[in-house]
RNA sequence: GGCGCUAUCGUCUAGGGGACUAGGACGGGGCCCUCUCAAGGCCCAAACACGGGUUCGAAUCCCGUUAGCGCUACCA
């Protein structure tokens, strides 16, 4: 009855208050709406509810810019400022006191309050008793020429109010539960229904999608439009997203803001598709997905009823596949700034050998899950110096006599190699062992430990290659004198 | 308390009356590959909340119970 025809052209949008960071539940209503509109070829707007004045900051605002730009989920039009609006507002507000939807309730907060309590007690359910609507108009008069406070209520008719979810199909609220509730405040600013309402005719939102915690405000909105004349929307009611313990996600289950996975070194298409699979399904056995994949498999059909629980395990592996399957050329600009950050290379110095850095990217987004992984890897190949593992130490070099031994041995092999080419390393190298009587791995994991300082590398050839022939033989030349001098000073 | 929403492995989910011995993925366990670690491949454990219907037949449709969650402001 009230689905979207097709011919119409959806119009939806995102509609958070800049009240803290964005929020990776906010940040999933916001993919959901930018989804439908890119598959269904419509607007996807943007408008920040800044009605609320003491709690909303310009930081925050800037804050849902940044996440919503790095995520790449970019806006239609002008952001609207919900602010901006007063006037409409107040002046739908005044139309239903006009057209008598709504009328004036002079009762303070604390009256308002004191009836709360005393309902409470009697295990009731409080609702105001409509007792200012049984004013006479010269009743209404009198105080109003008193200069009584007042705010403005919304009058609940009688009967039923339904609609046909996107998702949750037919749902229904009888009148009779529903509450007078306020729509400007005494200092005739609008209450957030009210708000919402007005902008959303204004916009010319068709589709209303969002977090199922604004199933309750549906009803009171639906009753708003009709007392508004204007023409109700579709509504979409998202599911919640949860904590591993079952709860609201809240900052006590970890980071909660798109800002800390960004800082973490995540990958937007990685936690797009993630969120994306919470609370949507392509169908089938479909998960990894990139950003123009889902954009073309979206479906409200695939909508999910229940809440689903962030698992930041399964959101470290799909960003893995993300780093793995994503074309280096796009890779690159997301891993550098990281890269010079942690200080080990400059703009100028990658540029010069791009070839290279991009092959040495190839080599260790396989074995990283985050961006951050890759930094912490690629410290070895641009370093002067590095510090070994204690661990590794330990475990590749445990007998210091041998290891100087199979390390000045290898050092010869590989100075007396032709070309640095992989195939000649290891002809090199598997010869020494062979020459020596030991497993490759006996050569292979104390050179690993020279080369990088680390017990855990991409194979021992590609360390080679990518070091080059130059900075592999002084590794090896530090590491012998590393440890000579750590006898010696015993 | 009232009202509403929801219910398939620990988690994300497929499934929409017979194709179900309930499939895939994460995580866990094991094996293979192997110079380490990843990646990859193979295998294992792991779920239809419960009770009634409807039907020849129910994970699937209906009702109830239970549980979880949400809302219940001059917040959004």
């Amino acid at each position: 009855m009230n689905e979207l025809s097709p011919a119409k052209r959806p119009r939806l949008r995102f509609a958070p208050s800049p009240t803290g960071y964005l929020h990776v539940g906010g940040a999933r209503t916001a993919l959901f709406n930018w989804l439908y509109a890119k598959h269904f070829n419509g607007d996807f707007l943007l408008r920040i509810e800044d009605t609320d004045k003491a709690r909303s900051t310009d930081e925050s605002t800037r804050a849902i810019f940044e996440g919503l730009e790095w995520l790449g989920l970019d806006w239609d039009e002008d952001v609207v400022y919900q602010g901006a609006n007063l006037e409409r507002h107040r002046a739908d507000a005044l139309k239903l006191l006009e057209t008598s939807a709504a009328y004036r309730c002079f009762c303070t907060p604390e009256e308002l309050e004191e009836r709360r309590r005393a309902s409470a007690i009697g295990k009731e359910a409080f609702k105001y008793d409509r007792r200012c609507d049984r004013l006479t108009p010269a009743e209404t008069q009198q105080r109003l020429d008193r200069g009584d406070p007042f705010v403005v209520r919304f009058r609940i008719p009688e009967g039923e109010t339904e609609w046909n979810d996107l998702v949750h199909e037919r749902i229904a609220f009888p009148n009779k539960d529903l509450d007078d509730f306020v729509i400007l405040r005494s200092n005739a600013t609008p209450i957030y229904n009210l708000a919402v309402v007005s902008d959303d005719i204004a916009m010319g939102i068709n589709l209303v999608m969002r977090g199922d915690d604004h199933i309750s405000n549906t009803p009171k909105q639906i009753l708003l439009y009709r007392a508004l004349g204007a023409e109700l929307p579709t509504f979409a009611h998202l599911p919640m997203i949860h904590g591993m313990d079952g709860k609201k996600l809240s900052k006590r289950h970890g980071a909660t803001a798109v800002g800390d996975y960004q800082h973490h070194g995540l990958l937007p298409s990685a936690m797009l598709n993630f969120l994306a699979l919470l609370g949507w399904s392509p169908g089938g056995d479909r998960e990894i997905m990139t950003v123009p994949e889902m954009i073309e498999l979206f479906s409200p059909d695939g909508l999910q009823k229940k809440a689903a629980i962030f698992d930041p395990k399964k959101l470290e592996w799909m960003n893995g596949q993300h780093l793995s399957m994503t074309p280096l050329a796009e890779l690159e600009p997301r891993v550098t700034p990281a890269i010079i950050a942690a200080g080990l290379a400059d703009h100028t110095a990658l540029d010069a050998r791009r070839e290279w850095y991009l092959e040495l990217l190839d080599l260790l987004r396989v074995r990283a899950r985050t961006i951050d992984d890759i930094v912490r890897q690629a410290g070895p190949y641009f370093l002067q110096t590095i510090e070994y593992d204690p661990e590794a130490v330990a475990k590749n070099w445990k007998n210091r006599d041998e290891a100087i031994v199979i390390l000045e041995a290898t050092g010869h092999a590989l100075e007396s190699v032709g070309e640095w080419q992989t195939e000649s390393l290891e002809t090199a190298l598997r010869s020494l062992a062979e020459s020596r009587g030991v497993a490759a791995g006996k050569v292979f994991q104390p050179l690993r430990v020279a080369l990088t300082g680390l017990t855990v590398s991409p194979g021992i050839f590609e360390v080679l290659m990518a070091m080059g022939r130059e900075l592999s033989v002084k590794r090896i030349a530090d590491a012998t004198q590393w440890l000579r001098k750590d006898i010696v000073d015993e």
